[in-house]
DNA sequence: CTGTTAGCGCATTCAC
DNA sequence: GTGAATGCGCTAACAG
């Protein structure tokens, strides 16, 4: 022991008046050693206060016991959701899940990535952030097991698990066409997400349908919570305003909200509003608030079993799995009010 | 590299046809090395896709570079954001922040610690969670930098980083007081936690001044949503219901504002809430909801600046670092009703 | 059953 | 400047 902090494995097969061998069966739990000499060897760890030295061990076994999630955003409940399944189900099968967080930069990430994959986990499992391209040329180069989600499509190659997007959004976008809105606003935090991409794309493709080509407004709202706000009171104080906002997202829902809430607009009577992706607090809201949910559970698990069977050696072609959200209609959302309807006529007419 | 996966500091070594030592040099950035032999090591690393093992560098140096942090609630915001003030600080200076998330799980605490330790950290940061005395010792015995924060007290032999909630939970209380509430409850996950105990015993203690000793009423509400739900809708379904509630953090409150909207009360005109622990999603509500803040960056910044000391090798007396909160009288909060004043005079003129 | 030995990938002496 | 040699703490393969 001497000067160092922590004993050793050494320390303790000393201690224990037996080989380093013989105290490594023992304290990783292999048999082979007699009742009497563990005791020993147990006595002597306890005593000393041993710790394995799981950097250590990994190294020599060669064999990692950690596997590595790269997430872009905390305040993202969506992937804190994710990032608590993922969390069960490693532990459950003996692997530990060493998070970091890109913060939405894609150089952090890159940061990020470089230094879980240092740690010799034995797979990545990432949500990507806005150009992430160089961040994931280096996790493929790699060769561990690779899985990508959420923010990804599937020309992605790799393993991924995402939600329908664009089916999802355009049943949302369905809805409130079908409650009678024509100027529904798209808000979107970057159209430089694939998922968010295919958000708009939805959106557009359910405006196109119902005809309403002329009525398609894309909103480019930003990541930051300011952003999203001046955005959002942009597109609230034009001259003919939208009966309807479509949220892409958690966050931009909340900007939204804020904005609504600036302009002195009330839920669901002035304007409606439908929140792809559902979070907790949106329940204490009044109106209780529309939303799009991912099935996080089903998304959390699929990750898993497909890192699961990566680790098992199965390679061969990239499995890209799909889920379908659900569309929760609550309060948020209603009919286009008479008087709206009759004023924006009215504009319409105008201007003519 | 034949069979490996990942090339080694010795392909890289052989391919540019110097010794390991050279090549570590060169690609530690240590100096010593000529110019033309560097290069030609960093173009073999390049070719071969050479990553650097930081675990077994870190093995070999016996100086980890990286700082475990093990927080209790991913869905807690508070503790979202003292984890990005820490990466933030953490990057800065050169360390890897290692995360683990103990989901208010003692059992799991204990697991994440003993993970995180076994990864060789250079110091831990906790805010530990219900029944973590096991745990925390566990952390003590290792011998490296520990750094406690929010849900400790002075009396632990450590350092400690926390925020006033004693003063911080009396001045909420107090404001509640002027306003001419009597009948406030005070929900709170539980007196486990020293820092809930705290915030329980400052509302008994601005009561007592006040001298409502008669009107105390600290709810235990439980941990889960569910269980918060329930405990707020029994109080809120008493005969004599409170004029006021006092949810003693963010979870709580939000469980809080579920009941409150299934019981049809309105904020605040029916009854007021004030919440200890501010949240994003609090200012989209109507009202918006008044809450007590934690100064969530100095907080951050006291624990890595203790951590930092504890670092470079300065030991000594634990220090106990306390911050005041900060009370943010929004509306939710308001007067009693003359009305609801008057039937609970008129409710207590009968029962006597 | 047990102890000895040889590394895992790397950083760091120390000779040259 | 450079390379050979020595372990960090541990596991696994082997010989007794």
């Amino acid at each position: 022991m001497a000067d160092r902090l922590l004993p050793t494995l050494r320390d303790v097969a000393n201690a224990a008046e037996v080989s380093v061998g013989t105290a490594s069966k023992v304290l990783s739990g292999a048999s082979g050693v007699s009742a009497a000499r563990a005791q020993r060897v147990w006595d002597a760890a306890r005593q000393l206060g041993y710790r394995r030295n799981g950097i250590a061990a990994d190294l020599r076994r060669g064999r990692p016991s950690s596997i590595g999630f790269v997430l872009p955003d905390l305040t993202n409940q969506f992937f804190v959701d994710i990032a608590r399944e993922l969390e069960n189900h490693a532990l459950e099968h003996g692997y530990q899940l060493i998070m970091a967080h890109a913060d939405e930069d894609p150089a952090r990430e890159m940061e990020r990535i470089r230094f879980v994959m240092s740690r010799q986990v034995a797979g990545m499992i990432i949500i990507p952030c806005r150009g992430y391209e160089h961040a994931i040329k280096e996790a493929r180069e790699c060769n561990v097991p690779l899985v990508m989600a959420d923010r990804v499509d599937e020309t992605f190659p790799a393993n991924t698990v995402t939600t329908d997007s664009h089916g999802a959004s355009r049943d949302g976008t369905a809805h409130l066409i079908a409650l009678g809105h024509r100027r529904i606003a798209f808000l979107v935090n970057t159209l430089d997400l694939v998922n968010s991409k295919e958000r708009a794309d939805g959106y557009i493709d359910a405006m196109r349908r119902a005809g309403l080509d002329s009525f398609i407004q894309v909103v480019e709202c930003g990541m930051t919570a300011a952003e999203i706000h001046a955005s959002t009171l942009d597109v609230l104080s034009a001259a003919v305003r939208p009966t309807a906002l479509f949220a892409a997202g958690n966050v931009t829902t909340l900007g939204a909200l804020r904005a609504l809430r600036d302009a002195n607009l009330r839920l669901p009577e002035d304007i409606s509003l439908l929140s792809f992706d559902d979070a907790p607090w949106m329940a204490v809201l009044r109106p209780y608030l529309s939303s799009i949910r991912q099935p996080v559970e089903a998304i959390g698990h699929a990750i898993w079993q497909l890192m699961l069977k990566l680790l098992s050696g199965e390679r061969g072609e990239p499995a890209h799995l799909t889920f379908k959200a659900e569309l929760l209609v609550r309060e948020s959302t209603a009919r286009v009010p008479e008087d709206v309807l009759a004023l924006q006529r009215a504009q319409a007419a105008a201007r003519r």
